[in-house]
Order: C-alpha cells, then sequence, then structure tokens
RNA sequence: GGGGCCGUAGCUCAGUGGUUAGAGCAGGGGACUCAUAAUCCCUGGGUCGUGGGUUCGAUCCCCACCGGCCCUACCA
C-alpha cells in the first residue's frame, strides 16, 4: 500500500480568502484525488494559521476577541473549500489544542539538543511597521516602507541555532536534487542556504496570542515556528496518535513562492534539530496575477484589483465549481506565474468545455440516441482510438505524479480532440444502423469514460455527471486508475442520457 | 546594497549547443452538418529583449546593458 501525504500551507486569517488560496488548495485537492484514484493511502491536509500580531489586531480592529475572530474567518475557509468541493482529510488550526501540544513537543525537543539558547534581540525598528529590518534589508538605515529611521530596539527573545545547520541542509539538498521543484526554486533555496544562515529569533514578550513557550512562560513562539510544525501536529507528532512513521516519509508540501525560505530553509532545519528527516518533498508554485500584477490583499485594498472579483465562491457562483477548478489547473504551469484573467476563464470554458469536451458528450449522446435506440454500443478491442487514449492515460498518468496538473489535462483533452477527430472520418452520422456504425459509436464512448476517468481529479462533479449520461453506473473513481483507465472496459448498463449541455456556451458580451 | 527570475508568433506559453524554432487560443481558407454558430482539415518567415564574447556553429553557454518582476528573514 502506498501512502502520499500533501498540504497546502495554512492560511493567515487576518483576511478573507481569496483565489490566491483557492489556486494552491484546488492544485493540491486535486493532487490529492488523483494519488486516491491510484489507490494510495492518501491525506490531504489543510488549514488556517490563527497566531501572531496581525491576527490580534485584526481582531481587536473588529471589535472581538483574536478566538472569536479567528473561529469566524477560520469558517469562511472551510465554506470557500466547500464551494470548491476541496475534500481535505484534516482542517487544522493552529489555535486547537492538539497544535499546542505537538509544537510544545516538538520545541522542547528541539530545546533539549541543543538547538535553542536565550539572547538579546536588538535590531532595527519600524514604529509604523511595528516590525524589524535588518540593516541590509532597510533603506540606509530607514524604513524601506515608511521612509523614517528606524529605531534600535531589544528584546530578550530566544533564537533557533540555524546556523548549525548550514553544512547539512547543503549536503541534504546535494543528496537529494527532487527535494524542492521546480528546478530553480531548488536553485534558490540552495544559493540561499550557500550564502550563510543566521540564528533567528523564535518567541516574543511582546504578544501573548501565540503558544507559550514550555520552559519559559513570559514567551509566546514567533507565528512562523508555530505554523510550520502544523504539519506534523496533523500527523500527531509527540501524541498518541504518533503516525509520523507512516506518514512523513511521503509528505509533499504544495507552497507559494514567496515562503520558499521558510518550507526549503528554516523547516528542514527544524526538523533535523528535532531529529526527523526533513519533509519528503516541497512542490513551489508561483502566483496568479492580474494584469500581470501580483494578486494579493494588498493590491486589492489600493484599488488595484477588484477583491470581490476575485473570491472564489463569486467566481464558482458565475461559472460553476467545476470550471473554476479547471481553469486553475489548467491555465498556469504550476511553478510558474500565470495570468487570471475572467477573459481567460471564458475563453477556457468555452474552447476546452464547450466546444471540445461537451459537444464531445453531446454529439455522440444524439447519435446514439437516434440509431441504437440510446444503448450505447460495446466499444473494439482494436481501434485506431485506442493508441490515441493509451498515450493520454500514460501523458495523464506521469503528468499528475509529478505535479503537472495542467500537462495533465492536456494530455487529457488530447483524447477528447482524437475522439472528435476520428467522428469527422468515421461519419457516424451517415453510416446505417450495423456493425460498423455501433463499432464507431463504442469506440467513442469508450473514450469518453476514459476521459472522466482522468480528468476526475481536476472536475470530480461534471466526470460523475458525464459517467451517469454515458449509460455507467457507479462513479470514474470506482476502481483504480490502472485497472479502469484501460481500452476496451466501456460497458453501460442504463441508456444514454442526451440531457442539457454541460457546458452552455459563455457568449462574448456576457 | 546583496541574491535570484523572466523577456520566443497578435495573446498565453513550450523548447533544444547544430540541417526548415514549436503548441494552444485568436486570425485566414476549406470541409462537414451528428453536435452547444460546435467539429475536422489546411494555414505560423517570429532580428527567439539589445550589444558583445566563447565556438566550426547559439535562441539555448559567458559578460554587459535595457525592460518587467521576486526575495532580502510573519501576504497562497
Amino acid at each position: 500500500m502506498n501512502r502520499f501525504y500533501v498540504t497546502t500551507p495554512i492560511y493567515y486569517v487576518n483576511d478573507a480568502p481569496h483565489v490566491g488560496h483557492a489556486y494552491c488548495t484546488v492544485n493540491a485537492d486535486a493532487v490529492a484525488r488523483w494519488h486516491r484514484l491510484r489507490g494510495d493511502e492518501t491525506k490531504f491536509l489543510t488549514g488556517t494559521d490563527e497566531h501572531g500580531q496581525k491576527v490580534a489586531d485584526a481582531a481587536a480592529k473588529n471589535g472581538v476577541s483574536p478566538q472569536e475572530w479567528t473561529d469566524r474567518t477560520s469558517l469562511r475557509f472551510r465554506e470557500a473549500w466547500d464551494a470548491l468541493d476541496v475534500s481535505y482529510d484534516d482542517f487544522i488550526r493552529t489555535t486547537e489544542p492538539r497544535h499546542f501540544e505537538t509544537v510544545q513537543k516538538f520545541l522542547t525537543q528541539v530545546y533539549e539538543n541543543g538547538y535553542i539558547y536565550k539572547d538579546t534581540y536588538s535590531g532595527l525598528y519600524c514604529v509604523s511597521c511595528e516590525d524589524y529590518f535588518t540593516l541590509e534589508a532597510s533603506d540606509e538605515g530607514k524604513c524601506p516602507v515608511h521612509g523614517r529611521p528606524l529605531t534600535q530596539m531589544e528584546e530578550d527573545n530566544w533564537f533557533f541555532r540555524l546556523s548549525a545547520f548550514e553544512d547539512r541542509l547543503l549536503e541534504f539538498y546535494a543528496a537529494n536534487p527532487d527535494f524542492v521543484s521546480p528546478e530553480t526554486k531548488y536553485n534558490e533555496a540552495h544559493a540561499f542556504i550557500k550564502g550563510g544562515l543566521k540564528d533567528i529569533s523564535i518567541t516574543r514578550t511582546s504578544i501573548d496570542w501565540g503558544i507559550p513557550v514550555p520552559w519559559d512562560d513570559k514567551h509566546v513562539f514567533y507565528v512562523w515556528y508555530d505554523a510550520l510544525i502544523n504539519y506534523l501536529t496533523a500527523i500527531g507528532y509527540g501524541r498518541d496518535d504518533d503516525e509520523v512513521q507512516e506518514w512523513w516519509p511521503v509528505s509533499n508540501h504544495l507552497v507559494g513562492k514567496e515562503i520558499i525560505r521558510f518550507h526549503c530553509v528554516w523547516w528542514p532545519a527544524m526538523c533535523m534539530a528535532a531529529g526527523l528527516d526533513p519533509v519528503h518533498h516541497v512542490q513551489v508554485h508561483g502566483w496568479l496575477l492580474v494584469g500581470g500584477q501580483k494578486l494579493s490583499k494588498t493590491m486589492a485594498a489600493e484599488g488595484g484589483v477588484r477583491l470581490t472579483d476575485i473570491s472564489p465562491v463569486l467566481l464558482t457562483d458565475e461559472y460553476g465549481v467545476d470550471p473554476i477548478r479547471y481553469y486553475l489547473l489548467r491555465e498556469t504551469a504550476l511553478g510558474n506565474d500565470g495570468d487570471f484573467s475572467l477573459e481567460g476563464i471564458t475563453a477556457r470554458y468555452n474552447t476546452d468545455l464547450a466546444n471540445n469536451l461537451g459537444n464531445l458528450v453531446a454529439r455522440v449522446s444524439t447519435i446514439v440516441a437516434g440509431k441504437c435506440d440510446g444503448v450505447g454500443p460495446l466499444p473494439q478491442a482494436e481501434a485506431p482510438l485506442r493508441d490515441a487514449a493509451q498515450r493520454a492515460i500514460a501523458d495523464t498518468t506521469e503528468a499528475w505524479n509529478r505535479f503537472a496538473p495542467h500537462h495533465a489535462l492536456e494530455a487529457t483533452w488530447g483524447l477528447i480532440g482524437a475522439t472528435n477527430a476520428y467522428l469527422e472520418n468515421t461519419a457516424p452520422w451517415k453510416l446505417p444502423a450495423g456493425d460498423e456504425l455501433r463499432a464507431v459509436l463504442g469506440n467513442a464512448l469508450e473514450a469518453i469514460r476514459i476521459v472522466t476517468i482522468l480528468a476526475t481529479p481536476a472536475m470530480p462533479s461534471i466526470c460523475q455527471q458525464i459517467w451517469e449520461r454515458i449509460g455507467l453506473t457507479g462513479s470514474p473513481t470506482d476502481g483504480l486508475v490502472g485497472d479502469t483507465a484501460q481500452w476496451g472496459l466501456y460497458q453501460p448498463t442504463n441508456p444514454i442520457v442526451k440531457g442539457e449541455p454541460l457546458f452552455p456556451r459563455i457568449k462574448a458580451d456576457s
């Protein structure tokens, strides 16, 4: 039995979920669904990050307690994921007792291993930002954001001895060239380590909205330290339900490129410090850009992007869940930045979904209804379409296995194109009733059946619908893809259903 | 200041040290009529950002520059 553990970052609850969150989460979801389809025992974790100064501030600003604020905002994330058909197995909140327990166990271990020490943090502080800057990061001693002079501040902090892991991290990177992908992100992380690592402050005394340091109750852990450990909380690290041995060796983090440092440098070092192997794999994704600009809360606040237009829930209301999932997965190569636009959604929808897939199902259904009394004929063992199907199956499989949903869908759509072309060549609408006609339609239906299996990680609900329309019982997810995605297995038990268009075209002016 | 990324057909992007640089979409032409004015076939001379260098030969290697962007230690 293979296992597969995939995580998203836990999302920071100082604001509402937006498309950027959805992008990451839907990719993780599709990959998780693929692995379930392969028969892997799969665990898909997402959740919310609920500590830190910004959350406390956001709560205060809204006149509620931090706990109430996080309850409220965390719920919005779960609602968004429900709206997107996200099949997480576990939703973690960093304010949960289980997380307190794991964090304290984990960091106590690091402490006992001698990698945490107390020192005075002294740095340049910007009162407006309420944050420290290094001299290098500052604008010649002035705040790079506000331009006002930074003041020297001191605070007693506990420090993590990150510098002790420079060599071990470099060795680890050398020994694990697939640790981070895509390769450019691996290089980036590797280069950063080579550039030298400094110890980092991991606790705060200035706030109390956080997880207490077990050996020093004046301190709470800095939010990132607590946050990263969520990946271990969910598999029971340090608790009765400890399943770290089973899940950690097959762990995969899907993260945005801006948090490479935390996941590819700090986090493996922290694991090493606790006597644990680092996460198995970090898959980095790029950003969705709106009009070439980063899609972010900041931009929206400045009026650069209308936040209401990029709420995931509004998008699914407008275009449907599966089309949005398809767009997010298909439009941008995972690892690259991508354009996000309503025009792009419409284009993908009309061409790939309405014209290619939806129309294929419609035209085949109509001919079967008209010429075969609505009963789907069986495919041939040997058919011209068979090669196209096998190529699509192989390419799609390979792509999903390496975190490349865009390539997977491209490969699957290759079979849709081949099937449309096959229909042109065989012109079943001209054929008299008989074996030839039945063979052509059976082959086309078989291709459609295979498509629904291959595409179900991306569009679970539409694929189920198509499955039923072509007269099959059960679901595309019944059985393992290795067994079911093989030419020749189409065997309907129900009549073909013509039905309404699966994807009514979106008119250009709407 | 330091580190890194990107710049390829109208658009979005693939791609490789070597004869004619590719795909999808858009556009143009044709076919067909089963289908959601859908589908299928044909159609892509674009200084591969600019200027140098290495090389028998570079879009792909090196350097500089221009333009866009990211990280520099709490925004997917």
